[in-house]
DNA sequence: GTCTATAGTTCGATAGAC
DNA sequence: GTCTATCGAACTATAGAC
């Protein structure tokens, strides 16, 4: 009896899984509007209706997804936060992170968030909380500058601000690879040389 | 009979730029797919049946739309290349272009151009022509790194690649701002920072 | 837990009057 | 040139069988 229940439970994980990569390519890809629940379920290779059964609508599930997305940045930003080295490593090593390891979940992360912070489709509420998980993940990447100015690693100016044109290069560059007219391997060297003393 | 004709030119000129108007400020913010015809209507005010008079369809209408914008940037770069003063004024020139003026329409110009080279719903023929264009600008902004980087003003590395870095950081930062979470007052010497040798 | 069938709704596009 | 009314396809979401 604990058993079965143990077993469906690690069936519904899984499944919930599957949908989930399955609804990030799609959505990544396609876009909130124009992604049909048909794709999802056709990706995941199940059926329509069991979509339902694991999900509310078509919009809880892209809202839980962002909202995982999010989580797991602000956790990226606390690792990086919390490795030893001096700030200018720990800024290296996430810019390290952010444009290698499996580039293609981490390109369609990022589109995703790109186009849920900007979205007009959701309520207010829906909105606030995605950009308070961002602004979270920006302060992090803010503290890092800061304790490195004070090392005298990183160029002046105000933390956020640098933080801002950080996540911006980083998602110009990222947009742009994910085009596929002319991809190019970023190095990290290049986005930190906007941001050092050296 | 003569005069007549041309009246009617001229409203159906102004009609066509209307809707064209209208179509940017919607498709920039919702995308191609949640953009509902209606949508376009009310914004130029006009009516539903209307803009089929003026557009074959939805989507001879996007690519119109984007055809104009990406020649209109074909035509900036050239203007930007052709300018007296150093390639570093030059490219100082067209950043400024980039982030000031009627900002709004110059974010929605981007926003657009940034959905339309990633988008799956267009034939590869238009595509191609989109990526083509899109190159050509490149190209021009290519030949000015190039140029600069003989005079020794701009950091060393492939024209080609320094474009595409330019190019990125600018729309990362379009994007940024085109979210109204924080807004920044984007600093050109910041972007130039990235490129020039001092 | 999973599937098929279908109800209910939205939206692009057309027809026809003025 | 412009508008209103309407068709028909496509899609989300639900119901009910297995």
């Amino acid at each position: 009896m604990a058993k079965s229940e143990e077993q469906f439970k690690m069936i519904r994980d899984q499944r919930y899984e599957e949908i989930s990569n399955a609804a990030l390519k799609v959505f990544a890809r396609k876009g909130y509007a124009a992604t049909k629940i048909n794709e999802i379920t056709s990706t995941a290779n199940i059926s329509h209706g069991l979509f339902y059964h694991y999900f509310e609508s078509k919009k809880h599930m892209y809202v839980s997804l962002i909202l995982n997305i999010l989580n797991l940045f602000i956790e990226t930003v606390k690792e990086a936060e919390n490795r030893k080295g001096t700030p200018r490593d720990q800024l290296e090593w996430l810019t390290d992170i952010t444009f290698s390891g499996s580039l293609e979940q981490a390109i369609d992360r990022h589109l995703l968030v790109i186009e849920a912070l900007k979205s007009e489709f959701l309520s207010e509420e829906e909105k606030q909380e995605f950009i308070q998980k961002y602004k979270t993940s920006m302060e992090g990447i803010a503290r890092i500058f800061e304790k490195g100015q004070k090392e005298g690693l990183f160029i002046k100016g105000d933390p956020m601000e640098l933080a801002i044109y950080y996540l911006s290069y980083s998602q110009g560059l990222t947009l742009w690879n994910a085009r596929g007219i002319h991809p190019i391997k970023v190095s990290t060297e290049t986005v930190m040389r906007q941001f050092c003393n050296d």
